[in-house]
DNA sequence: CCTTAGCCTG
DNA sequence: CAGGCTAAGG
């Protein structure tokens, strides 16, 4: 080893062996150290379950109906493989999770929020019960054979999952039905930890009949819902069909009905094979927000939906089953889960702190459902941030030695670095935010600690990097609380 | 027993 | 970045 290097080193920058002497006889650049938030037990959340009767109950009631009117062509039990087969992974996820290009600027961390994306939508139409009825009565033999090849779509869909990309599907954080009669069991008390993260993707092979951990209730009441969000679609798509059968004379002239214009990349996608003149509404919205699904409600895009269907009776598979696609995509999509804005928001909290505790991410991530599945996504982002970091630490302290760099007061990190140049493009890639001196002078220090180290060749130690951790993780900032500002977009 | 950090891999 | 895996800690 170097001798001289040591004294330098020794000088400036005590053994990492005690890093609690930096404390002591701080550089000049070490301002201060704030307290370390010792991690705390995983907190876990429970949110209400008053939707659950809710759902429940319609999906009871839409499967006896669907029960029903398929009895001719499914086993009795078909529902069982119905929902079993409903794996999320049948979603037509997002591929974009990857499609970082897409994701650019990044708004400068408004700290006015307008409306919080957090709360778990409520999209059950309370007036579902009554819009089964009808039609149900009404429907005669083609409309069953149309049910039944619905049915069909969504069992080819299951068995080739468009996208099976769907990582989280985490416990509905409320009742854990182990049968669908088993209704609302308020015991929102399940949250005992007992459930394994989720590693899911077995949703089918456990054949969705005999869940036994509460877990396996979580995920199959999840897919229940979205099964009844899908049946929810379902009939309104087939009212419109049909009572525009039935009904030739239908009166299209109340055709200011027009709910939420479809957002960007769902109305290319939803509209793609189609006509281009035609405009699809988002069933989704008119489900919602349009209370019982009359005759009133139906606009003229609905007319042009089911002209469409008429004039193309061989493509209405296919239009159902991209209904159907576009369901499911939306709502595992919706503000269920992270999002790449989390993502964002997270590299940027980086800058501040490397080893956030979990009331840190829950209280920065509040407009999310903290399950224990998010969480571990949360501290996994963390834990990939850090490994960036040190990997490019190792590198520039290793190449600073290879620069010829003989001292540790050369090593230093300012905003025009490379080292800098390199964490900025990682974590702040619209380069759209100030980062903050403090980050520059931790980055230096973590720079240096690797530089000392490597120089006294510890590198040697297979856990040589510990010592290092451990110092950089007593110099975690507080997250300016402009970050606990919900996500917007 | 469950969670998490870290490492490695794709 | 997510998954898988291991070791470590409550």
């Amino acid at each position: 080893m170097n001798p001289s290097l040591l004294d330098h080193s020794m000088h400036h920058f005590p053994s990492s062996t005690y890093p609690e002497d930096r404390a002591e006889h701080p550089p000049s650049f070490l301002h201060d150290n704030r307290y370390n938030p010792s991690t705390p037990p995983t907190s876990s959340h429970s949110s209400g379950g008053s939707l659950i009767s809710t759902l429940l109950q319609k999906t009871i009631e839409s499967k006896q109906t669907l029960q029903e009117s398929t009895a001719a062509y499914y086993h009795p039990d078909a529902h069982i493989s119905f929902s079993a087969l409903t794996s999320p992974s049948l979603v037509d996820h997002h591929s974009s999770t990857s499609s970082k290009s897409s994701s650019t600027t990044m708004e400068p961390l408004s700290p006015a929020s307008q409306a919080s994306t957090g709360a778990s939508p409520t999209r059950v139409s309370p007036n579902g019960a009554g819009l089964n009825q009808d039609w149900t009565l009404e429907l005669g033999d083609r409309r069953q054979a149309k049910r039944a090849r619905v049915e069909n779509i969504i069992r080819g869909m299951a068995v080739s999952p468009p996208s099976p990309s769907v990582h989280c599907t985490d416990e509905g954080e409320t009742t854990p039905t182990s049968d669908l009669q088993s209704e609302t069991m308020e015991n929102k008390q399940e949250n005992k930890r007992k459930q394994r993260v989720p590693q899911h993707q077995d949703l089918l092979r456990t054949g969705g009949a005999s869940g036994k951990s509460t877990d396996e209730g979580h995920n199959l009441k999840k897919q229940l819902q979205t099964m009844q969000r899908l049946l929810g679609q379902l009939q309104a798509r087939f009212i419109q069909v049909y009572e525009y059968q039935t009904e030739s004379e239908e009166d299209v002239s109340d055709g200011t009905f027009s709910t939420g214009v479809m957002e960007d990349d769902h109305q290319s996608t939803w509209n793609k094979g189609y006509p281009e003149t035609e405009v699809f509404m988002d069933p989704y919205s008119e489900f919602n927000n349009g209370g019982p699904l009359d005759r009133g409600h139906l606009g003229w895009k609905n007319y042009k939906l089911t002209d469409y269907i008429h004039s193309n009776p061989d493509k209405e598979d296919k239009l159902l089953a991209d209904i159907l696609k576009y369901e499911l995509s939306r709502a595992v999509n919706s503000s269920e889960g992270l999002t790449t804005h989390h993502l964002k928001k997270a590299k940027l909290m980086f800058f501040y702190t490397r080893y956030p505790s979990s009331n840190v991410l829950t209280t920065f991530f509040s407009d999310v459902q903290l399950t224990r599945c998010i969480m571990s996504q949360l501290i996994k982002w963390f834990s990939n941030f850090r490994e960036f970091y040190y990997i490019q630490m190792e590198k520039f302290a290793r190449q600073a030695r290879v620069d010829g760099v003989n001292s540790v007061r050369d090593v230093a990190v300012r905003r025009d670095s490379e080292l800098f140049r390199a964490l900025n493009m990682h974590y702040n890639k619209a380069n759209d935010f100030q980062v903050p001196d403090r980050f520059l002078e931790v980055a230096e220090i973590t720079l240096q600690e690797f530089y000392i180290s490597i120089s006294l060749a510890r590198d040697s130690d297979p856990s040589w990097k510990k010592a290092i951790y451990k110092v950089i993780s007593k110099l975690d900032s507080d997250v300016p609380a402009e970050f606990k500002a919900p996500l917007t977009t």
